[in-house]
DNA sequence: CGGGACGGTATAGATTTTATACCAGTATCT
DNA sequence: AGATACTGGTATAAAATCTATACCGTCCCG
């Protein structure tokens, strides 16, 4: 039972979506919700490097593709607070997976990028 | 005992990594050579879309990771092999978890995308 | 009144991606 | 012999995306 969609085919949805999902910031974003709810400033404190645009951006497309909620608090200072949805929790999984590997990782990276190097 | 490395920190390297692996068709090739090596002119056909550029210059890139190895064969026409490496094939568990995310949470983003356009 | 926190926008410049064309070497067809 | 096609790519320019930097309006505190 494997579904119809198939990310290799140039028009098909599930290209948009993992277009989407492999976008420069979303991986950030998702880990950093974690495990819990976080405002504009503290995301873009604890993303360190993105900008505010970018960080606007990507929380838009994501609010729009169902994975973060944003509820804003009528308060001053406005008060702001992105979730992720159900949706986006279960996008963790494999995201938080991706960022793992990376970290883990760094060392066969630089390893492999050194033996290249030297080879020329 | 968890590492060293911290994505969420601006230099440290494993955001390199993690902007490497997250390149735009990465996650294609490293899905496409799943199961078995393919050649230049294979991974063009099955990833619909990329251009020669493109492919190009992401196995390039990969190469110099340590993700793929390019065997060229001695023989006309010109027969040149893309494999992943063990390093590589530790990446295609977290990449075809995403893939895999993507082609099946098609309708689910869909429908997220439906409600906030009725929305408004 | 001065200054800061918050959640952003605006604008322009730099970087990256895509589109389109083209190439050299060999083999095959006519 | 000449035309054609396949392989694994390059070259060039235009289009899309990302980054850097500055700035905004509202409110509160002192």
């Amino acid at each position: 039972m494997g579904n119809a969609y198939n990310v290799m085919a140039a028009t098909c949805p599930s290209r948009t979506v993992l277009h989407r999902i492999g976008a420069r910031w979303t991986v950030f974003i998702v880990n950093a919700l974690d495990n819990r709810p976080m405002r504009f400033t503290q995301l873009k404190a604890h993303i360190r490097g993105i900008t505010s645009k970018a960080l606007t951006e990507t929380l838009r497309a994501m609010e729009y593709d169902g994975l973060i909620s944003r509820t804003e608090t009528p308060a001053n200072p406005p008060h702001v607070e992105y979730a992720l949805t159900d949706l986006g929790r279960s996008l963790l999984t494999p995201l938080r997976a991706v960022r793992e590997w990376a970290e883990s990782h760094v060392p066969d990276i630089e390893r492999a990028r050194a033996q290249a190097d030297a080879q020329r």
